[in-house]
DNA sequence: TAATATTCCGTTAATTTGACGGAATAAAAA
DNA sequence: TTTTTATTCCGTCAAATTAACGGAATATTA
């Protein structure tokens, strides 16, 4: 860290709010599988999800929002809140005090330095569609990349946890809002979209009954291309009945898997 | 507000952390309605949805509950979060600033007192059996009582919203964990919590085929005993298995009336 | 031309849902 | 004592949905 870069670090703390800050956990599938967009703040050796403080001018979703822009590029990224975490204690990381800090960067950290304050986070999670993504580190990181969901590195506090309760919310939701669109590119065949809730809720699903589900309810349309997957049978492409999709919602009705 | 209040008021505000607070829908189930339990601040005209700061020594769930222990008297009460709200224009109610609450109490406050700041709040709702709360207010307010859900006073900030929003949460919950164990009373008929989940769902279901699902999946226990209600057949008494009633919420599966 | 891996369609039995009628009971009214 | 009234509570049946399963079609490589 720089001597000016220490300033600002200092400085900034004005325009936020104290000890409240959003997370957020940022999904892409790719792969198969699903992944999890983290960053790696240089001044510790672990890794954290996405997240920042809010700005006094903004509400909660637009820090969610502007911090998801920072690191994906990305605007407008469907983002829901899942849960909220707080407690004394959740700062206790070895690795994460002003003494360690220092002997890390050489630099100076007060110990009562704000950051090292109790933070109650909001908790979101945002789906995005892996291959528009652009990872961008943040000022204070070395690092920001994709990892599998279950190939997690060493994460700080409690954000491995974290990022289970969204899954979890996710695997919720999932029944009451037909999560592909956001996941998944805007044509895709139907064993893409299977094996992307099949990763979701962790659990095998049987194919026929899959689509026969999907396309009663009609929100999906089957477009007259295939696809080219190589050594097989070409799969046909469908997209979504934006239409069908947003009223999906409204109706209260549940697709259980 | 008297001259020691004031300074308690004051000094108070260093235990708590700044930027972020609880807020508690408290429900009970009375009269076959839903009731929420809302308090008056004597510095306002207007009610509020139970809440207030969190201690630098306690976690966001530990703040709602001693918060919702003060106001019921009751320890252990079913408790969940349902959303967090946050926004710069949260606290802009034409009622709730410096100028009129001097006028209503006398007492001088300071315009950028911390009470008008940019509060964050994590919103929890409270399931309570009714007839077991003592409604209780606080140092702060002249009132705490229960009010009907479907006719509700003038409400402070985004409060009835927050409500609503409660009530959602809980429409959607109530599929994933039988609620009645926290509404009701220990021992309860087929027709009370009937009514209940009637006016949870707000729509009315086919009594027989809503005792047919809570009967196959077994968490009721039917007595022996029945209880007098007037000029009336006399309904069997049932009571929750709590085994099974905990079991349901691990594995997943959903009841949808 | 055969082998391989994948897509994709259809059937059937079992289960669950939705819609409905009518007997039993407790007390109050006649 | 009998009738009326309000409420509990059980059962059936048709329709819809789910779960389980096999096999033909297709695109490539061997």
């Amino acid at each position: 860290m720089k001597q000016t870069e220490q300033q600002e670090f200092y400085m900034d703390a004005e325009q936020f709010l104290k000890n409240v800050a959003v997370d957020n956990v940022i999904l892409g599938y790719h792969d198969k599988e699903l992944k999890v967009l983290l960053q790696k703040p240089f001044i510790v050796n672990k890794w954290t999800i996405t997240g920042g403080h809010i700005r006094k001018t903004e509400s909660i979703e637009e820090a969610a929002s502007r911090i998801a822009l920072e690191r994906t590029g990305l605007k407008d990224l469907f983002l829901e809140q899942f849960r909220s975490f707080g407690s004394p204690n959740r700062a206790k990381d070895e690795t994460f005090n002003a003494k360690s800090i220092t002997e890390k960067t050489g630099f100076e950290i007060p110990p009562d330095l704000w950051i090292f304050d109790y933070f109650v986070t909001v908790g979101f999670y945002t789906l995005t569609e892996f291959s528009k993504v652009a990872p961008t580190k943040g000022a204070y990181d070395d690092d920001c990349q994709w990892w599998p969901i279950n190939e997690l590195p060493p994460m700080l506090f409690n954000h491995e946890n974290m990022i289970q309760e969204a899954l979890k919310a996710l695997s919720v939701n999932i029944a009451h809002h037909p999560i592909g669109y956001e996941l998944l590119p805007e044509k895709f065949t139907l064993p893409q979209i299977h094996a992307l809730y099949e990763s979701i809720l962790g659990k095998s699903l049987d194919d026929r009954n899959f689509s026969r589900k999907l396309l009663v309810n009609g929100i999906l349309i089957k477009l007259k291309e295939t696809k080219k997957i190589g050594a097989h049978r070409s799969p046909f492409l469908y997209t979504f009945d934006k239409e069908k999709y947003d009223l999906g919602l409204q109706n209260g009705d549940v697709l259980v898997f």
